[in-house]
RNA sequence: AGGGGUAUCGCCAAACGGUAAGGCAACGGCCUCUGACGCCGUCAUCUCUUGGUUCGAAUCCAGGUACCCCUGCCA
């Protein structure tokens, strides 16, 4: 395991306190907790807060987590999702061993569950429609009313159960209800329906079932059958515990689980909602789920996040029980921690300008030895062509600088990374007034160092690449997907916030010719401007694609 | 208005009656063939607020205030 891969610190938080003291005392001897997504989508950076705190529980404390897929609602779920999760929890670097469920694999238990509810009177078959039981729950500050129905015998009940799940009638004619309280100032427990008539085939268990539970019937339940010690979910389930509980007191399950809350992961300058994902997917305002701008785990993985910064980003948030929203600098930062160490360096040249040495022989190339990465030796060295015209940065360029600026100027002097010290000469421009080529002369002494032969020190260093030698490529620059830290906020549509500039691409970028056989498992740090990947889906042989993942931290330009 | 939660540095977050950890950001400085990285230093006399209990409170009590969640046959 190399350092970057090590988990940052590990940071006490209530979950922790609450397991050690449960281990403590002999409660449990051992730990289960579960990851519990609904197969109706795809992962996002919160789900993996939530992977992260489950499957890093269960590692922390010699436990197992479940992989489990809460499929009780056929209507919103596929298989193309099942697999999607699947492989974003793998690409996390987590492992639920044999311990793949599904919710629906509980099916007929359930069922009997809700037989035996029935029986004890403690569950009655509904005829009310939506509307109806809307009306009798009341309101927040108002009690609701019992149903007509609520006095029906257990034996029409059962009767009437026994034809839903044989699919007599039709879909929102009737539904399964626990008894409990129409008063209660928990409207959760004002009489929740636990079934509910579904005439859709399920994408784990087929046309098996005409009747699906609700998830409040089957997730305490499930959790029970697993052996789960902590059920761990976010904040807003936290007025569902009652009803867990009631289920768990009112049903012969085999075990006790106890279920905690924590926030969920909001992040800035995104959305993290799934319906809006999906809008944003739907209405190709990204390319899809895999969009690299979109905080989905796909997306992340495409754009070339890694996923130990991914992990390290969700250690190091913490976990909590109040609203926090992380500032996705945080994240930036976690990548480029990462990529720091593990990036080999290369040249690439964005926005190229000519520049065309004056006094370097025509036809001469000349091999310069460059490290692949700074700080870290082991990762070797590699040649990179010097000739007599190369490219440089736009960005490195000012005819009048401004005050501070060490880059290249008329008259300028600056370092050409790994090779000579040039200064402008001229600059030949169309009649348009625009730049065409730079004119220089380099220094025949100044290969190593920052010095010029008579001793003056350079100050600035800026990257190049040959341009005989120059491979061209595209690459794909990517900023925040919107303009406003909170585009989520109150009222107003989201989608006005969209950054116009979230994605520039860059067709005409000239990198060093060491890059042509980059495969789309390394990431670079293209030297002085960010960490870049081959898009592991538009890069081909012929014309290569990269991503930008993140800029190099800027502290001039950011002044 | 009923119920359930949450309030500690710009953003997260520890602290469990004994005198405010840590991370990120920010700000100084050093270093540097990446204005990157690294290194050194600074960064809450104070814990939403008002009272109270106590030798002692972010932690206990009482009253305010703000924000979040709950009225799907979604999860």
């Amino acid at each position: 395991m190399s350092s970057n891969e090590q988990i940052a610190h590990i940071a006490n938080n209530f979950l922790r306190t609450i397991i050690d003291e449960d281990l403590k005392s002999g409660k449990h001897n051992s730990i289960v907790t579960r990851f519990p997504p609904e197969p109706n989508g795809y992962l996002h950076i919160g789900h993996a807060k939530s992977i992260c705190i489950n499957f890093g529980l269960a590692r922390d404390f010699g436990g197992r987590c479940h992989l489990r897929f809460d499929d009780t609602n056929p209507a919103k779920e596929e298989q193309e999702y099942i697999d999607s999760i699947k492989e974003s929890v793998r690409w996390l670097g987590f492992d639920w061993g044999e311990h793949l469920y599904y919710a629906s694999d509980n099916f007929e238990q359930l069922y009997q569950w809700a037989v035996f509810l029935i029986e004890q009177g403690k569950a009655y078959v509904e005829d009310l429609n939506a509307e109806q039981i809307r009306a009798y729950r009341g309101t927040l500050t108002e009690p609701g009313k019992d149903s007509p129905y609520r006095s029906r015998s257990v034996d029409e009940s059962l009767d009437l159960f026994s034809r839903m799940r044989a699919g007599e009638f039709p879909d929102g004619t009737r539904v399964l209800r626990a008894k409990i309280d129409m008063a209660s100032p928990n409207i959760n427990l004002r009489d929740p329906v636990l079934y509910r008539i579904l005439h859709t085939p399920h994408p784990h268990v087929g046309d098996a079932w005409k009747i699906y539970p609700m998830y409040d019937f089957a997730h305490g339940q499930t959790d029970a059958i697993e052996g789960i010690t902590h059920s761990i979910c976010t904040l807003e389930f936290e007025s569902h515990k009652p009803l867990y509980e009631w289920f768990l007191d009112n049903l012969p399950v085999p075990a006790r689980p106890r279920q905690y809350e924590f926030a969920r992961l909001n992040l800035t300058y995104t959305v993290m909602s799934k319906r809006k994902l999906q809008e944003l997917v739907q209405l190709q305002i990204v390319s899809g789920w895999d969009d690299p701008r979109l905080p989905t785990l796909e997306g992340l993985k495409r754009r070339g996040y890694t996923p130990a910064s991914v992990k390290n980003f969700c250690e190091q948030i913490g976990v909590g029980r109040s609203d926090s929203w992380i500032d996705v600098t945080n994240l930036e930062e976690c990548v480029r921690a990462d990529l720091n160490i593990t990036a080999p360096r290369a040249m690439a040249v964005l926005r190229p300008i000519k520049l065309i040495i004056d006094n370097y022989p025509v036809g001469q190339v000349e091999e310069m030895l460059a490290a692949n990465h700074p700080q870290n030796p082991e990762m070797g060295s590699r040649s990179i062509n010097f000739s007599r015209e190369i490219w440089i940065d736009a960005d490195d360029f000012m005819e009048i600088p401004s005050k501070g600026f060490h880059r290249l100027s008329p008259g300028g002097e600056v370092k050409l990374r790994s090779s000579y010290i040039v200064k402008c000469t001229s600059i030949t421009k169309d009649k348009n007034g625009d730049i065409v080529e730079l004119h220089g002369e380099y220094d025949p002494a100044s290969r190593e160092g920052i010095h010029t032969s008579d001793g003056r020190k350079v100050k600035g260093v800026i990257h190049w690449v040959s341009a005989a030698h120059a491979v061209t490529a595209e690459v794909r620059l990517f900023d925040r997907l919107f303009s406003d830290p909170n585009p989520d906020r109150g009222g107003a549509d989201y989608k006005q916030f969209l950054n116009p500039s979230s994605i520039e691409t860059l067709s005409n970028c000239k990198l060093e010719a060491s890059l042509s056989c980059a495969d789309s498992e390394t990431r670079y740090q293209f030297e002085r401007t960010g960490y870049f990947r081959i898009d592991p889906k538009d890069s081909t042989s012929d014309k290569m694609v990269f991503n930008r993942i993140v800029t190099l931290r800027d502290t001039w330009n950011q002044k």
